[in-house]
RNA sequence: GGGCGAGUGGUGAAAUUGGUAUACACGCCAGUCUUAGGAACUGGUGCCGAAAGGCGUAAGGGUUCGAGUCCCUUCUCGCCCACCA
């Protein structure tokens, strides 16, 4: 039966959006869950027919686990700063607000006529002001806290933008926007050290509930390996020439097979390398390899990976280098198979054991030396693992044996050492372009050499954000890379927020990643003028005193000195408040370290080496002094599973003044990151708990006093909204945000946990993701190809309904699907089907209908909590058949079948609800339960095999016993056939079949 | 070249994870009806065969009473990365 989907659909819309059902509580008995999809950029094409996919899905998680008895966020917003726009404006004369403001309206009146479960009232936008105020925010504190800095680097630069991309926006050598040439340019960026947290956002991953394909794609694109680090020294390096800075001359490599070092035949160093002009008196050839490197300089990055093509490089003549193992000299090439980017631009070359440096070296007739015999022989090049040969001292060792072994005799020697390396790059932060938010920074001359930050760039005061982008007339991009702010000259000219004297504003603006990294924390908080603070608790700048700069020092210096020794420090608890309230500096009095247990002598010897005074105190402390600092050493014996915490009144008896922190505290702790120093920050709620101890074991201390406040304030702070939303408890999103912005923004929460503002580790507790839609002819949907669906048109012919069920039943959620016009009316005519059903109910239904419904329950139930939404959709289709067939189902049953259709097609079975006399709206009331029993079949057909063939088949049930079984399938005339010879065996699957072995 | 994923009817796909292969839907064929609609309804629809039966999940091999599912070899497609030492 047809029925008005246009009236009906606006007319449950409208009572949704006036009710406020969807409107989420900050506080409530209820538990919460943290639904998530991928804010969509407006752009001026309108919603794209994929965007329903995700969005749908975790509606119907929504809606089904509100039914549930769920706190439940879903919320929406744009983010709508980026480079279309900025374009889309440029071209036609306008403004980037307004076509943003267009944009927005179009995709939120297209979201809202898709039923969308979203809390409209959370609605958020990136270019507000008063969003990116907090985005502003807190690129600051990653400047204070040396996270964000500048550099000139060769970055990429796409010639038809006019714009700096990172290296994630560079696909195949070509601008992933616009697909046009990219070249090599060298600019002063800000960069964002993603780098500090690579450890992490590897290790991390382990806790969460992402889908594996989203893991290793992380851990890949960071690329951590294992390695060493070697020097080998240039004999042929005069040191007089080079003065004494030049007196330790080297070459050094980084490489993942230090036990290959005794087949390193020759090195190869990146054309970028720096050794080339720094001895080019020394080279003979330096003309030819001039030449070399303005040829590599030319070809793009993308035909020097071309992996297919044949190696090239020159040798450098009068330059040697000597393997510090065979104590031989081998010679030095330049040659573009080795990236400036990567470790320290420069390899020893094991042609025996690395394919690479194999194909080189034949073409070149360099000598090959195997020095791993694989368990079996192979031809050529071999670069597994086996044992050491032609080695001295490695010979016989297996190859984790020889790395281990050759690691600490090059450590012994100081030629070298273990390293770690990876992939991950630096973030580039800058971008020159009008459309995104102003980088809140300002650079004065005078304060070059007095600021504490060294070269002259000040963060603006926090009193000044936001920073706002100011409404200009031309914003078009210049040849020259200046950004188009660089123009505006009163917006350009400021004053030093340090000395008041004339300074100058960035005029770069930030990536349009940037308001995407935290945007799932202003969801709590929407409208919060205290996003990463509560009530009145104010966040003062304490201006260090020269003990604090010294301690400061010191305890960067302590740091530098344990981490080349791979020895993990942590501070204290003291430090741990500290990152909440920020009140940072006053600590820096009282100091603790932890260090970990099995190194704590290793530190000590480390420091006391460095001139350290170290005093043993009682129970394992220790004080240690230098230039009038003291810091105090704890060993903590993290290994064991508990951390020791301390208080300072020497008179307490020791038992008290040592609590022990157990390792279910330490539970949502996580080793932080502070001015490139590790440390363990405790959770909000551990922290508590710790200073309430404290406080009511100790009332008259001074720290017990202190607590006060700061109990006040973990107090205020756990009842914030941030801290009762945070983490995100199911993000859904597409693949290709996996290595960008998924990465970045587990970046910029944990940077946020660090510093106290945000209260969890990790963003996302759930990582789930969804295919793509293609076209009909299976390609990617692009306007170019004309092949693109008007969601509009959908909604408007079939219905919003058709197109979320018809969204939800094409395929499996995580496939690319096809889309199929057909298919959708398919999805209309099982709407009309249910409508037809509604008309009349019979008192009693035969059981079998019943029945259905369980199992529909059951496997609706189920399949969503899977995501498998195409077979739950299946499953009601089949009930619906079956109600059909029989012609009977009763008011109930149709009642309970609506209440799980609604997370599917909510205004249809809310209007059907409405008809029936139903109280209100479904999404208020319950989600149904099935009946245990009555989702098995009273009988079921049991399969007959014959050696495994299907001979026949028996009715009995479900839990019949293998004799009846039996006796019933001998009793079968087809199977008894086949029952002549003699029975080997009999297998019996309850419920399923029996077969025969004869 | 590396990593991940996938190959099942004419099509999108199911298959309780080792237990009756092709559920559900689309399409197609035949029929009914007329309010010609992107209609509805009924029946049929993996292949060969008149039937009995046989053959069928990219190809080949293996384990098993039993394999779409597990193991080995090969091929094809998709996505991501790509000289990462």
């Amino acid at each position: 039966m047809n029925y008005d989907h246009n009236k009906i659909e606006k007319k449950w819309q409208k009572r949704w959006m006036d009710s406020g059902v969807f409107e989420a509580k900050d506080d409530s008995d209820k538990p919460r869950e943290y639904l998530l999809i991928e804010f969509p950029y407006p752009s001026g094409a309108g919603l794209h027919i994929g965007h329903p996919r995700s969005y749908t899905a975790l509606d119907v998680i929504a809606r089904k686990k509100r039914m549930e008895g769920k706190n439940v966020l879903y919320p929406i917003g744009w983010d709508a700063f980026g480079l279309p726009t900025e374009n889309f404006a440029i071209k036609h004369g306008r403004k980037p607000q307004e076509v943003t403001k267009e944009n927005t309206d179009t995709f939120r009146r297209q979201l809202q006529s898709l039923g969308f479960s979203f809390d409209w009232s959370r609605e958020i936008n990136t270019t507000d002001p008063e969003y990116y105020k907090w985005t502003q925010w807190i690129f600051m504190q990653m400047f204070k806290h040396g996270l964000a800095y500048k550099d000139k680097v060769a970055i990429n630069w796409c010639i038809n933008c006019k714009i700096g991309l990172a290296n994630e926006e560079v696909v195949g050598g070509a601008c992933e926007r616009c697909g046009g040439e990219v070249e090599k340019r060298s600019k002063e960026q800000w960069m964002l050290r993603i780098t500090q947290y690579a450890d992490r956002l590897i290790d991390d991953l382990k806790s969460l509930d992402y889908i594996e394909p989203v893991k290793t794609q992380q851990k890949n694109w960071i690329g951590r390996s294992e390695g060493a680090s070697i020097k080998f020294s240039l004999p042929d390096v005069v040191e007089e020439e080079y003065g004494p800075e030049h007196a330790q001359n080297f070459l050094e490599v980084f490489t993942t097979r230090p036990d290959t070092v005794f087949g390193a035949t020759y090195m190869v160093i990146a054309p970028e390398h720096d050794m080339i002009e720094k001895y080019a008196d020394q080279i003979e050839n330096i003309k030819e390899i001039r030449d070399y490197i303005r040829q590599a300089g030319k070809k793009s990055d993308f035909e020097r990976a071309d992996a297919g093509k044949e190696k090239t490089g020159v040798e450098l003549k009068g330059m040697q280098a000597l393997n510090p193992l065979t104590d031989e000299r081998i010679s030095i090439w330049v040659a573009d198979y080795v990236m400036a980017g990567y470790g320290t631009g420069a390899i020893m070359a094991v042609p025996a054991h690395d394919e690479r440096d194999f194909e080189f070296a034949t073409k070149f007739g360099i000598k090959i030396v195997d020095v791993v015999e694989p368990q079996e022989k192979v031809e050529g090049c071999f670069a597994g693992e086996g044992t050491a040969v032609n080695s001295d001292f490695l010979n016989g060792l297996s190859t984790v044996e020889a790395k281990k072994k050759i690691t600490d005799w090059l450590e012994s020697y100081g030629i070298g050492s273990a390293k770690v390396q990876y992939k991950l790059r630096d973030w580039v932060f800058s971008r020159q372009r009008y459309w995104g938010e102003p980088i809140p920074m300002v650079h004065c001359e005078n304060c070059k050499t007095k600021s504490k930050y060294g070269d002259g760039w000040l963060p603006l005061p926090e009193s000044e954000l936001p920073l706002t982008l100011p409404e200009v007339d031309k914003y078009e991009p210049t040849d020259t890379g200046e950004s188009p702010l660089s123009k505006i000259e009163d917006w350009v000219n400021t004053e030093c927020p340090e000395c008041g004297g004339p300074a100058k504003r960035e005029t770069d603006v930030m990536p349009n990643w940037a308001g995407s990294s935290w945007y799932f924390m202003r969801y709590a908080a929407p409208k919060s003028d205290e996003m990463f603070g509560v009530n009145n608790w104010k966040r003062t700048e304490i201006q260090p005193d020269e003990l604090d700069h010294r301690l400061f020092d010191l305890f960067e210096h302590m740091q530098s000195l344990l981490g080349e020794h791979d020895v993990s420090i942590w501070a204290s608890g003291s430090l741990m408040i500290n990152g909440i309230n920020k009140e940072l500096w006053r600590h820096m009095h009282d100091l603790d370290l932890f260090v970990l247990g099995s190194d704590f002598d290793k530190a000590l010897k480390i420091l006391r080496d460095d001139g350290f005074v170290v005093h043993e105190e009682d129970r394992g402390w220790n004080r240690i002094e230098k230039d009038g600092c003291q810091v105090e050493l704890v060993p903590a014996y993290h290994l064991s599973g508990d951390v020791y915490t301390h208080l300072r009144d020497k008179s307490l008896p020791p038992e008290i003044r040592q609590q022990t922190l157990h390792k279910q505290d330490m539970e949502l702790s996580d080793r932080g990151f502070l001015w490139g120093t590790s440390f363990k920050t405790l959770s909000p709620k551990s922290m508590l708990e710790h200073y309430e101890f404290l406080h009511e074991t100790f009332p008259d201390t001074r720290e017990g006093k202190e607590d006060d406040e700061k109990i006040k304030f973990l107090q205020d702070y756990l009842k914030s909204p941030l801290n009762y939303w945070a983490p995100v408890t199911w993000y859904n999103g597409g693949m290709e945000h996996t290595t960008l912005h998924l990465l970045y923004s587990r970046f910029w929460n944990k940077f946020l946990f660090d510093i106290g503002a945000a209260p969890t580790n990790e963003p996302y507790e759930k990582r789930t993701s969804h295919g793509l839609i293609l076209a009909e002819d299976g390609h990617k949907m692009s306007k170019s190809k004309g092949n693109v669906v008007n969601p509009d048109e959908i909604v408007e012919k079939f219905g919003a309904d058709a197109l979320r069920i018809y969204e939800m039943f094409m395929g499996p959620f995580e496939e690319p699907v096809p889309w199929n016009m057909n298919g959708l009316v398919g999805a209309k005519r099982f709407l009309d089907k249910i409508v037809g059903l509604s008309g009349v109910f019979v008192d009693a239904e035969p059981d079998d209908v019943t029945r259905e419904l369980h199992k529909t329950i059951k496997k609706v139930t189920e399949d969503i909590e899977n995501m498998r939404f195409n077979t739950a959709v299946a499953q009601m289709m089949i009930f619906v058949n079956k109600c059909k067939e029989s012609g009977a189902v009763t008011k109930e049953s149709f009642e309970k079948f609506l209440r799980i259709l609604c997370p599917f097609a909510p205004h249809l079975a809310n209007e059907l609800a409405d008809q029936l006399g139903y109280d209100g709206m479904l999404e208020a009331g319950e989600w149904p339960k099935y009946d245990a029993e009555l989702v098995v079949d009273e009988v079921v057909n049991i399969a007959v095999q014959i050696n495994g063939k299907l001979r026949g088949e028996v009715q009995a049930a479900p839990d019949a016993s293998q004799d009846e079984v039996e006796r019933l399938a001998r009793a079968d005339t087809n199977a008894a056939k086949y029952l002549e010879g003699d029975i080997k065996k009999v297998i019996y699957v309850p419920g399923r079949l029996i077969n025969f072995v004869v």
